[in-house]
DNA sequence: TAACCCGGTGAACACTGTTCAAATACTTGC
DNA sequence: GCAAGTATTTGAACAGTGTTCACCGGGTTA
């Protein structure tokens, strides 16, 4: 009875040469260079057996996207030993940072390419991530609750706040827009210490956002597909 | 004598149709769905023809960036009329943001896609650019004058903090990667709030940066090249 | 052993950017 | 007006892309 097992595994095998191979190939030479033909020779299939385990290269990239954003929150677990509420988040959205020089292709797969816009609707699929988003969350309460950020902030609000600002710096980075003479890294400081100077400073956030999406929107979204 | 100049008129006409079709084609089906022989058939020249105007795709592309720049320098030289120097300033960044939502195309191939980044070398074209850019840092200075911002801050630095704040909302918004119940435009002007606040607040900017590149780094470049 | 099923394959389709020899159109010199 | 020369335009081809599909072969099941 081992048998279905067996196939399932060879299967899942397959599978995942598929995945590292075009892994591989996408970080060594950009996801815009990486055809299914390159990945077959990689695995030693014919371009065609590509399509029993995958039904679009579209979907390749979008299980890619779903290991960077795994990539990304298990790295953002560790390192979280600051000494006050403030230091740990701040190391939260420097790891961000950190990790769109790290992996620069899985970060503009997660992120900037518009060809995998269905992350943000695949709920149930990238729970793991937004598991994550709630602890970062609850640093910023805990923040909050130490004194160090208003205590009129949304802790959502706050989240994609900072996020944005490191993600401008990121695509920045990336697309190599910036001038010769500025730094990266030194822009990605500044403007972390500046948003954190904004936060604290005590404005008012006109966003109405929460840490999991509401769940009207999500029947909404339900009912759409 | 006037037919070497009625054959260059002509030539900037079909360099011209090129482009206008270019254009359409990529605001209507985005700029991955362009390809040279849809923009052949749509100005009645077989595809080949369109190499003797332009080297290769990524020079339409690059073309089209520039004119992007050019359309974003324009619409931001209006509306200038704020009653306060931190009112303009408010403006300038939300014309920024605005210019994301009214021309996505553009603003994709202008500060996102990776295969145009020549444009941070290209000195000479883009000199229109850095003169809007050198005005809108003359706004910061006055800001700086008026007493609105610290005197400690760095124009450059200011200007580029808050050009990736909104860089990343658009960014956000553009690969739809927002959940459904976040609003980018509220982002903005939280993101516009937090960071001028932020740079209110008096915090110490690292970054070093000028206006306009320094000389020596454009010596390097020089030679680089 | 025969039937079945399912994974893998080669070939093909409709595209893509780009190149190049050949043909055409036009300008210039005689 | 005709020939020579020069741009410009073209069709065809090359090498590549994602994707589909009829077909084949081997392991599984009856």
């Amino acid at each position: 009875m081992g048998i279905k097992e067996r196939q399932e595994r060879d299967r899942e095998a397959v599978r995942r040469a598929i995945l590292d191979a075009a892994r591989d190939l996408f970080v060594s030479e950009g996801f815009g260079n990486v055809s299914i033909r390159k990945i077959a020779e990689r695995i030693e299939y014919s371009p065609a057996a590509i399509y029993g385990y995958f039904p679009s290269k579209d979907d390749i990239f979008f299980a890619l996207a779903e290991e960077g954003f795994r990539l990304l929150c298990d790295s953002a677990s560790r390192e979280e030993t600051g000494a006050t509420p403030l230091d740990r988040l701040r190391a939260a959205f420097r790891q961000f940072y950190d990790f769109s020089c790290k992996h620069p292709q899985y970060f503009a797969l997660m992120f900037v390419d518009q060809s995998v816009p269905r992350i943000s609707r695949e709920y149930e699929r990238f729970a793991f991530a937004r598991e994550k988003k709630r602890h970062v969350a609850q640093i910023i309460q805990s923040c909050i609750d130490s004194g160090d950020l208003p205590a009129t902030l949304n802790p959502a609000v706050v989240f994609r706040t900072m996020t944005v600002g490191l993600l401008g710096v990121a695509v920045m980075r990336l697309s190599d827009r910036l001038q010769p003479g500025e730094n990266a890294d030194d822009l990605a400081t500044d403007v972390l210490n500046v948003t954190l100077a904004g936060l604290r400073s005590g404005v008012t956030l006109y966003s109405k956002s929460s840490v999991d999406c509401p769940l009207e929107e999500r029947a909404a979204d339900a009912k759409a597909s």
